[in-house]
DNA sequence: TGTACATCAGTGAACGCGCGTTCACTGATGTAC
DNA sequence: TGTACATCAGTGAACGCGCGTTCACTGATGTAC
């Protein structure tokens, strides 16, 4: 990877590599797709820096994962709002936000696989948090409220479901649609929007809602 | 695990052996849910024999691990065929696999992990095969049957949507909901018999379709 | 019936490897006097 | 202006561990003559 001629940070600069291993970790945890993979060795050389000196950094390997997890879950929920946030009505607003869920792991596969299959398995989980502030937690909430903003704007409620039945459907079918097409990539799968489209359309969330 | 006193298999039955390994690796799977956890050395362990006895009857650590993903993905098949020959209307069998589905999943979160989550993961993959034959396929293809029952058994054909859109479109709800509910247990599910009527219904795969 | 031999179901020790982590260190840069 | 010292950003060697795999072996059981 990074080579021999990799210079030491300046003085008070040493905080630097810190951000230099999350990105190094998240290179490497972009190809294999399971943080079990990722080993400290591995991440110092992609950074041109010792084994040793991750522990400047980190207290341990486990650390070094949450914090790139988190880091990863911030890009992720980022690109979400902002997909989202380029749509007028909420239901071409929440129709963005799919797309770039899907977009996101169709790109990052390995990253996706990382956040929303490996996260909270292994020996007690990478990401074991307080529970509440799950860095996931915030994707979910926004998806929520896109939900939300979508019955509120529709002529006639749809049904008696919430909009917390909806996000839990909605997330359920979107990430087994995401997940199944980076496992099982050589089935036939049809076009992800005519996917989406049905879907959004079957829930009463879309213009041509049946 | 099998502690010391296990008695070597008579002559003539040293085949007896494979299937206790491959029985102890199917444990050992369920336990870890991640096939790169399973380790040659614990399958012996827990089969009470040595290491190298395992290459009497597997060439290397991947085709035992292929032995056990195939037995598992029968084991599966098999119960969610049980479970939809004890309906008798077609809609009725639908709703049964998918409880099955579901059912195999609570019981065995590791394994179903495994069958569809990390199989085709890793260097090259646990479960390479030449594609068509692949150990899941006929899940699938019992699924699309299913869905195609249906169908001709509806009165009023729902939509243009046919077997095989309707199939992806199940199949992708179904593993979402399983796959999450196995790495986000705290999240609060609404319950999975009223998510599986709104979405059968939803596709008009039921009786009081809408 | 007795004995030499073949086969079978494993064993036990060893190999080289990559791993996470610790620990004493180094050498450049800034600060106090 | 010069020098002693502290701090900082790392290094380099070593530890013990579990891993997949190989290889020469052992001892019980069956078979040929």
């Amino acid at each position: 990877m990074g080579a021999l001629p990799r210079q030491r940070n300046q003085r008070g600069q040493g905080a630097r590599l810190r951000e230099e291993l999350i990105e190094a970790a998240s290179d490497l945890l972009a190809e294999r797709g399971d943080p079990d993979r990722l080993s400290i060795r591995a991440v110092a050389a992609a950074a041109g820096v010792t084994p040793a000196s991750i522990y400047l950094h980190f207290v341990d390997r486990k650390r070094l994962l949450r914090a790139v997890v988190a880091e990863r879950f911030r890009a992720f929920g980022r690109r979400l709002s902002d997909a989202e946030a380029s749509g007028r009505h909420p239901f071409d607003a929440l129709r963005r936000r799919f797309r770039a869920y899907f977009g996101f792991a169709k790109e990052h596969p390995g990253h996706y696989r990382v956040l929303f299959s490996a996260a909270a398995l292994g020996p007690k989980g990478v990401a074991t948090h307080g529970k509440t502030d799950h860095p996931g937690a915030t994707s979910f909430i926004a998806l929520f409220d896109a939900v939300q903003r979508c019955l509120d704007a529709s002529p006639r409620r749809p049904s008696a479901r919430d909009s917390s039945f909806l996000a839990f459907q909605l997330w359920a079918w979107m990430h087994g649609l995401t997940d199944l097409r980076i496992s099982k990539p050589e089935m036939p799968w049809p076009a992800i929007d005519a996917l989406l489209d049905a879907t959004l359309s079957d829930l009463g969330l879309s213009a041509h809602g049946r």
